[in-house]
DNA sequence: GTCTATAAATAGATAGAC
DNA sequence: GTCTATCTATTTATAGAC
């Protein structure tokens, strides 16, 4: 359980797995096999099954976490949710096997793990919805309520790997400014 | 298998224990447990574990298709679009189980029975794209992608159900009044 | 550190009594 | 139409040879 590299390349060949069959489908033997491998060999690096989940999505929601916490309190709320939108959108490129796991197969993780991971994704929202409200507060926003601001928002920033996959045609950058109008000052002309 | 109004009721109650659980994580056994009966009876009312899943999902499926394909093409855009809303908005009111599993769990669908889900899918994707478009085209809306606004737009309803969940305590008539508000004129004041 | 072999549990589904 | 009993397959995980 000890070589790092061998089980980054578990952890990883698992998630593009589980993102394809979903955790409960995907076994150990697809794993194995994926990875040219017998299944009785992965755990030689990894514990159990279940440690490839946890591995995989309480990594990535501290990522998440870590980012939103360090994100420059001064500034407009509008200029903290651009950086937030840019945030999810790297990850979504960057990642999107991960990003999958955690959206669809967190409830897979077991009793203790499960509990830090909801955790962190209440802290997550919290601090997203505390912006929100400033901007509300502040009259940047419109008096819109903030929970169904911060509840949308978040549908479309977690579920962009879905559509990145489908029409990687878009640039970055444009993908960044879209969103952010979208949000911002709606699709009315 | 004839009785309709059992098949119902295994279905619904298969519902609530998928969108918990997961589709391959239930059981045929937990579900006849939820019942009060054994797992061998619920044979006598459905063909296989998977023959619920479909019944689930394509059902629910054919819904949103017959109702945006009834939708009067001669208003505007915004106006079709928020009709679209507002039918999103009751089915995760009425029936947040199916839902949820329909967007959790198609993936484990028959091969014929996926590929029959995801045309429906397409098209359904596809007229609305034809919608947002044709705002664009008339300059009801700003020149943003429409693929970008489709995305965006459709996280967001499918995952209405997750919200409305945990949040009961906002108003139909201001959910859908807050969410059209959020995607036609932004959030901006 | 990978393999073969296998243990132990659990799954979907069927047979046949009632 | 529900039950008990059971079949067959598959799962995660371990033991121990190499």
């Amino acid at each position: 359980m000890k070589p790092k590299i061998e089980q980054d390349l578990i952890v990883k060949t698992a998630a593009k797995l589980i993102r394809e069959r979903g955790f409960v489908a995907m076994s150990m033997r697809d794993l194995a096999d994926e990875m040219g491998i017998k299944a009785a060999s992965i755990y030689n690096h990894v514990s159990s099954k279940n440690q490839i989940l946890e591995l995989i999505i309480l990594q990535l929601a501290e990522e998440f976490i870590h980012h939103i916490n360090q994100l420059n309190q001064a500034p407009q709320a509008s200029k903290q949710i651009k950086e937030i939108i840019q945030h999810h959108i790297d990850l979504a490129i960057e990642r999107p096997n991960s990003i999958a796991v955690l959206n669809n197969d967190w409830i897979h993780l077991e009793a203790e793990k499960l509990k830090l991971f909801k955790s962190m994704r209440k802290q997550y929202e919290d601090q997203l919805r505390l912006i929100i409200e400033q901007g509300v507060l502040e009259k940047e926003f419109k008096n819109i309520h903030s929970e169904i601001i911060l509840f949308s928002l978040l549908s479309t920033l977690r579920n962009l790997h879905l559509w990145i996959k489908k029409r990687g045609g878009i640039e970055k950058s444009v993908l960044i400014e879209d969103v952010n109008q979208i949000f911002l000052t709606g699709i009315l002309a």
